[in-house]
DNA sequence: TTGGTATATTCCTATTGACGTATATAGATA
DNA sequence: TATCTATATACGTCAATAGGAATATACCAA
């Protein structure tokens, strides 16, 4: 993956909300769509961008599609998650949604 | 600045380019360009765009522009420039792009 | 004041991106 | 087999982006 393809993942604001959740782990498609609180096609068409630009992948679990990052990503891309990830306290909209991640967690949906 | 407009500031090839050159300093567009080796038109634009989302600041000396990073830039931004820097060794482009600064620092166009 | 140099802007075109509606697919279950 | 659930895809629309050609602007210098 090159280096502005990664950039363009985290270029809309819906991407980077799924990009903070999945800094916690792999999460399922409905999970995800249930914290974001938008529509299915547009979390779907979220996450299959970062997928077609190898920034995640997915693996099938039974009914399920859960979505994690790829292994081996870029040096810099790794570090950019990371600040993201240390930062993300800072930011109303992505720390709503990883408390809503943690009641996530407690469900049994998948 | 929100985070995914700074994200979108490093979501074109030649944008990063130039960020990897404004990490080592402020530089006058004509040094960009002709590091870049793109048209005039295009390099303007593309400091425009990013001077536009506040990632960049213009400062005037005489006959030429220099830009250079906003003071006070986010802490994920600043991380993320970091990393840039710190990893640009390994691009090959972006190396090219540095060695060619360095010519240019003896050069006394502006 | 005339011209030159550095840089930005306008206009145009082609491409990409975001989002909604509707529909398709894949696997599980009855 | 028929159906349900989870998820993706197709299609249409509108906005944003990238890049080139031509032109404008701002400042300097003669």
């Amino acid at each position: 993956m090159d280096l502005s393809s990664f950039y363009k993942c985290l270029s809309d604001p819906t991407r980077l909300r799924i990009v903070n959740l999945l800094l916690k782990g792999p999460l399922c498609v409905c999970q995800i769509q249930e914290i974001l609180q938008e529509a299915q096609v547009k979390t779907s068409k979220h996450l299959g961008y970062m997928k077609s630009r190898e920034l995640l992948i997915v693996k099938r679990k039974a009914n399920w599609n859960f979505y994690e990052f790829a292994p081996s990503l870029h040096p810099i891309a790794l570090s950019s998650l990371q600040a993201i990830e240390t930062y993300a306290v800072d930011d109303a909209v992505l720390t709503v949604d990883l408390n809503r991640l943690q009641d996530s967690l407690t469900n049994d949906c998948c």
